[in-house]
RNA sequence: CGGGGCGUAGCGUAGUGGCUAGCGCGCCUGCUUUGGGAGCAGGAGAUCGGGAGUUCGAAUCUCCCCGCCCCGACCA
C-alpha cells in the first residue's frame, strides 16, 4: 500500500518551465519523473511503478508468445560492432567510451550483434530453429536533439526481440507471431494505435511495420485512409496514377520564356500567353540531387515539393542525399539552373528518377535546358526517358488511397513499436550459420522487433490525460484505487485504512492519502493530477454511512455505503479493467 | 548542425548600473482551519549557470564557455 504521508513524492503546483508537451509537463508535475540532463530522466516511486507495470505487461505477452528473455550488458566492447560496420555507420549517435587501457567500448543503442553472437555461440543445427529471444534493456543513443521529455531521450528503456529462422517462410511466421504479440501487448496497455507500413530501408528487409500511437504532439507523420483502413508511414505511402494517352498531344515546342526560373513565374507567363488554364500541376519540376557521389534528377509535378525523406527511403544503397549546390552545378555545365528539362539528361550522365505522377505518356511544360526557355508538350516516353520510378513527391492530405482511391488524411503519432524482417545481414556479417537437413551450412535469417517501454509510458500519458492531470488505464496505473481521507477526526482515516486493507487483501493495489495536515482541496487536486483510475473519498459522507466513489476518466461520482465499499470498489475496478 | 528563445532558492517568477536581490508556491515553528490547491504570526533557504573584463559600484554592460527548451535537418 502506498501511503501519501510517507510516499517520496512532491507534486508541483506550476508547470515546469522547460516542459512543453503534456506527458512531460504532467509526469514532472505529478512527481513521476525528474530531468537529469537533456533526454535523461530519473524515475520517482510513482513513475517507476508505472514503468515497471508497462514492462510487466510487455514481458508477460512476450513470454506467452513463447519468446525467451535474456539480458545483455549495456556496456559493450566495440569488436562485434566493427564486424557489422556499425561502429562507423552509427556515427555520432553512438555513445563511445574507453576503459583504462584505452580499449574502445560503446553503450548499446540496439543489440542485433550481441543476440546474433549469442545464438552463434550456442546453436548450430536447423533443429534448434525457430528461436525468438528478447530483452528489456536500457538503450543509449546520443540523439542530436532529444525532445518532448521522455518521448525521445538519450537513455530509454526498450524491449528488443530477435527471431532466428532457417528459411524465409520461417521468418515470415516469426514476424507474424511478433505482430500478433504486439497487438495483444498494446491492447492491454490501453493504447490507441495504427499499424502502418514502413520502408524496410537500405538493408533490404522485405517487410516492416510500425505501431504508431496517434497523438498531436507525435513526431511521426503517417497517412491513414478512414474508409479502408490503409495506413502507411509517409515514406512508404504509395502513389497510384491512372495511365494517360499521349496521342492527342502536339509536338514538343520550345518557347521563349524570359526570367521564369521559378514555377510561379513560369505559370504566370504561360497564362499570360495562352489565356489562362495553367497551374503548377501542369509543369514538371526537375530537382537535381547528389546521391552520394552521383548526380540524379528527380521529376515531380511543379505544384509539389520533393520530399527528401521519401526519396532517401526509397533509393536503395544511398547513404547521403542532398540538394544540388552551386559547386555541383559548376561540375555539370549542361544544366541550366531554373530551366532544366529531362530531355537528354542521360547524355549528361544523369540518372532520371520520376515520381509515379509523372507517368508514361503524360505531357508537361518543363525547362528547355536553355536559359530563359521552356518547352511545352513534353511527353514522357516520347521526348524524355525515365530510368526508374520512385516515390518522391510530398504527400498531402487528400491524396488518393492506393487501395480504395478514397482521399487519405495525414496524422501525427508516436512510434511505440517497430517490427521488421532483417534478413541475413547480421547473420552473414557475424557468420551465424546452422547445418540444414543435408548437412549443409546455411546462413540464418533474422527479424528484429522493438517496443519503446519508457516511451510507451509517455505515449499513454499523451493519449489519456486531460486538462487537470494524468488518467491511467487500469493495467499500468501506479495503483488501482486512490483513497482520500478527509476531515480532522480519526474516523474517516480509520475507515479509509480499513477499506484500503480490504482491497489489498483482494489483490487490488491502493494508494491511501492519509495526510493529516493537507486540506481536502489539496488532496483532491493531487488525486486528479496523479491519475489513478478509481478515487474514493472518505469524509463527511460518513455521517450518512457513505463514501464517495469517483471514476477519474469520466469524472463520474456516486455515493456508496461504507459498509460494502470494498465490494463496490472492487466491482468498479473490474469493470474498468 | 542551422534558426529562435531562455538560465535569479526545490518549483514558478520580478528585478536594464546604485541601499540588505523582491514576490507566490513549497519547506520549518506556533495558533487557527479541514469537501476543492485555507488564514495569521514568525523563520530557514540564492556563490543571480561558470569564467574573464569594463566600472567607485554588475543579476543588470562586454567577451568567452557551459547548460536547457522550441522549430528544422537527423533518428536500426
Amino acid at each position: 500500500m502506498l501511503k501519501m504521508s510517507t510516499l517520496f513524492l512532491r507534486t508541483l503546483r506550476d508547470d515546469p518551465a522547460d516542459a512543453e508537451v503534456a506527458s512531460h509537463r504532467l509526469l514532472v508535475r505529478a512527481g513521476y519523473v525528474r530531468r537529469i540532463a537533456a533526454g535523461i530522466y530519473s524515475w520517482l516511486p510513482l513513475g517507476y511503478i508505472t514503468l515497471r507495470n508497462v514492462e510487466r505487461v510487455v514481458r508477460e505477452e512476450m513470454d506467452k508468445a513463447g519468446f525467451q528473455e535474456v539480458h545483455f550488458p549495456a556496456l559493450l566492447p566495440k569488436e562485434a560492432y566493427e564486424e557489422t560496420n556499425r561502429w562507423e555507420e552509427y556515427g555520432q549517435d553512438l555513445f563511445r567510451l574507453q576503459d583504462r587501457k584505452g580499449g574502445d567500448y560503446l553503450l548499446g543503442p540496439t543489440h542485433e550483434e550481441m543476440f546474433t553472437l549469442m545464438v552463434k555461440g550456442e546453436y548450430s543445427s536447423y533443429k534448434d530453429l525457430p528461436l525468438s529471444l528478447y530483452q528489456i534493456q536500457t538503450k543509449y543513443r546520443d540523439e542530436t536533439r532529444p525532445r518532448s521529455g521522455i518521448i525521445r531521450g538519450r537513455e530509454f528503456v526498450m524491449k528488443d526481440s530477435y527471431s532466428f529462422d532457417l528459411t524465409d517462410e520461417g521468418l515470415a511466421q516469426s514476424y507474424a507471431n511478433h505482430r500478433a504479440a504486439y497487438i495483444k501487448t498494446f491492447d492491454r496497455l490501453g493504447m490507441k494505435y495504427n499499424i502502418v507500413s514502413a520502408v524496410a530501408g537500405a538493408m533490404g528487409g522485405s517487410s516492416s511495420e510500425e505501431f504508431l500511437a496517434p497523438c498531436p504532439t507525435g513526431e511521426d507523420t503517417y497517412v491513414l485512409c478512414e474508409k479502408c483502413g490503409y495506413a502507411a508511414n509517409v515514406e512508404a505511402m504509395v502513389t497510384t496514377v491512372a495511365p494517360s494517352d499521349p496521342s492527342a498531344v502536339g509536338a514538343l515546342e520550345v518557347l521563349d520564356t524570359p526570367s521564369t526560373p521559378t514555377i510561379d513565374s513560369l505559370v504566370a507567363v504561360l497564362n499570360d500567353r495562352f489565356g489562362g488554364g495553367y497551374t503548377g500541376a501542369h509543369t514538371l519540376k526537375n530537382v537535381m540531387l547528389m546521391a552520394d557521389t552521383k548526380a540524379i534528377s528527380v521529376l515531380v509535378p511543379g505544384d509539389r515539393e520533393v520530399d527528401l525523406k521519401r526519396v532517401g527511403a526509397n533509393l536503395k544503397g544511398v547513404s547521403e542525399l542532398r540538394i544540388f549546390e552551386a559547386e555541383d552545378f559548376a561540375k555539370h555545365p549542361g544544366l541550366v539552373k531554373g530551366y532544366i528539362g529531362p530531355q537528354g539528361a542521360q547524355a549528361l550522365g544523369i540518372t532520371v528518377y520520376a515520381d509515379p505522377r509523372v507517368a508514361p505518356g503524360t505531357s508537361w511544360v518543363t525547362g528547355a535546358n536553355v536559359k530563359d526557355h521552356h518547352a511545352i508538350n513534353v511527353v514522357n516516353g516520347r521526348d524524355f526517358t525515365v530510368d526508374a520510378y520512385i516515390e518522391a513527391a510530398e504527400v498531402r492530405q487528400g491524396d488518393t488511397c492506393p487501395t480504395c482511391q478514397n482521399p487519405v488524411v495525414i496524422d501525427r503519432a508516436i512510434e511505440i513499436g517497430h517490427i521488421f524482417q532483417l534478413g541475413r545481414k547480421y547473420a552473414q556479417a557475424l557468420n551465424l550459420t546452422v547445418l540444414d537437413q543435408n548437412g549443409k551450412s546455411q546462413v540464418v535469417t533474422m527479424g528484429s522487433y522493438g517496443i519503446g517501454v519508457s516511451r510507451a509510458v509517455a505515449a499513454i500519458a499523451e493519449q489519456t490525460h486531460d486538462e487537470i492531470g494524468l488518467s491511467w488505464p487500469m493495467e499500468i496505473a501506479p495503483a488501482k484505487v486512490h483513497i482520500v481521507a478527509t476531515g480532522k477526526e480519526d474516523l474517516p482515516f480509520d475507515t479509509a485504512l480499513e477499506i484500503a486493507e480490504g482491497l489489498e487483501s483482494l489483490g487490488i493495489s491502493v494508494m491511501l492519502d492519509d495526510r493529516r495536515d493537507a486540506s481536502a482541496g489539496v488532496k483532491f487536486k493531487d488525486a486528479e493530477l496523479i491519475g489513478i483510475p478509481v478515487i474514493v473519498v472518505v469524509g463527511k459522507g460518513l455521517a450518512d454511512g457513505n463514501v464517495e466513489l469517483r471514476t477519474r476518466s469520466t469524472g463520474e461520482k456516486i455515493d456508496i455505503p461504507a459498509a460494502t465499499a470494498v465490494e463496490s470498489i472492487s466491482a468498479l475496478v473490474t469493470s474498468l479493467s
